[in-house]
DNA sequence: TCAAAAGTGTTAGTCGTACACCCATGC
DNA sequence: GCATGGGTGTACGACTAACACTTTTGA
């Protein structure tokens, strides 16, 4: 049996962030992923993360990350969970504080179209975790990735039903049926249009406009986010 | 434009745990602290912790803590969250991930008479948050622990709602009027009891015993815990 | 005038909440 | 027989979920 002798300070973990940057486009939830062509895990896909820096948070850090790889500066980001298994990089012992990020499609284009960073489709219907348990060949993700990337899934479906981060995902006016995507690209199910409609109406957390957007049929009220009022 | 090379690795960030276990005893929500008797915050209390091994990962640097800390190894534990700010350790870079366990009171108190670690009191009523942020002269809590504890209380109480933690606080058998206290010692308030029979009831967590527990008045109907039906 | 998306109400079941009295036991 | 904690039911309001048709516009 091994009796662990109190742990000296110096073993030096590395301590980095990564970052499952989720959005909506046109009804399907996509997360960005940065390109490996180095080793380990050369030539496949991860979280856009880095080290954290000796002066800075974790937060900052990923903030900095998101900047840097994303071209993103306005953001929601919230701490996900610790990824410690000490075998997680083949490297060296590494610990990864993972957030999830959330932008609106407007938003976050300023990159995703380069070579190092794509966006990735999440599949259409309730299929999210097959897709990520199973990935196709194309998407292996790096590391213990496809965890993180589940374990952010999951958090965001929890608490997409209590919290107001709906609203992370869409620009400043958006129209209620913009709203139910994005619900529905979370949820990966189809919600009745007249009780999600009420239920937000009855929630208080928007504000409608005097304004329509107009399109190719029956223009659609505009309306606003407008946090609950304490 | 900055390519991120690597931010060299040998920052050398220390990883340790820190821990928030709780027990209810008597109707009162209490938590285990540990004696600081070296610098820095010699002679405050601070939660039980440290460093995690080179060879662990952090459930595991936390289980062994408790193990040592507390003489428990029967406990539910999970990750609170990762408290990264870089000054929150004076002399030099750590961050802390951070954990909750819950206790029954009578497995609770393997260790916790010791000069080191003493269990204390987190207040009867509401006012726990306010115990926490201005804590009295015998409790000033070391490093940021007593944010970690806040944390660790807001969470808690959030989950005790929609997840069944409450009973991890009891033992195998245990009355209704226990039940409820554990949870009333969480959420800091009183709760009806004809409602709370029937919601718990009616949640289906539980199965009626055919014991009853011998007391000075009525004896009460034993339960136990069964987990919800898949 | 037609295709397409916007918009709207009712009902039934379930859950939360407020509230007061009788029951079984030890002393 | 009394003090103490154990145990029970009902009514109201709010929310969930199922379900189909009319309105407005551009083409």
């Amino acid at each position: 049996m091994s009796f662990q002798q109190p742990i000296s300070h110096d073993s030096s973990l590395g301590v980095a962030v990564d970052i499952v940057l989720l959005t909506v486009v046109e009804s399907r939830l996509k997360v960005l992923l940065t390109f490996r062509d180095i080793l380990p895990y050369e030539n496949s896909w991860s979280l856009p993360g880095g080290f954290v820096g000796s002066n800075e948070s974790a937060d900052q850090a990923a903030l900095r990350e998101l900047k840097a790889k994303a071209g993103i500066e306005e953001v929601f980001l919230e701490q996900l969970y610790t990824f410690t298994n000490p075998q997680r990089d083949p490297r060296s012992r590494v610990v990864s504080v993972a957030y999830y990020a959330l932008v609106s499609a407007d938003k976050g284009h300023g990159r995703g179209g380069s070579r190092a960073a794509q966006w990735f489709d999440l599949g259409t219907d309730s299929a999210h975790s097959l897709w990520v348990n199973q990935p196709n060949d194309r998407l292996r993700l790096a590391f213990d990735h496809a965890d993180i990337l589940m374990t952010a899934l999951s958090r965001i479906r929890g608490k997409l039903e209590y919290a107001p981060i709906g609203f992370q995902l869409l620009p400043y006016k958006f129209t209620l049926t913009e709203l139910q995507q994005v619900f529905e690209a979370i949820l990966g199910a189809a919600i009745d249009k007249r009780n999600f409609r009420a239920k937000i109406q009855r929630s208080g957390q928007i504000r409608a406009l005097e304004e329509f957007r107009t399109g190719s049929h029956r223009p659609a009220r505009l309306y606003t986010f407008e946090g609950p009022v304490f």
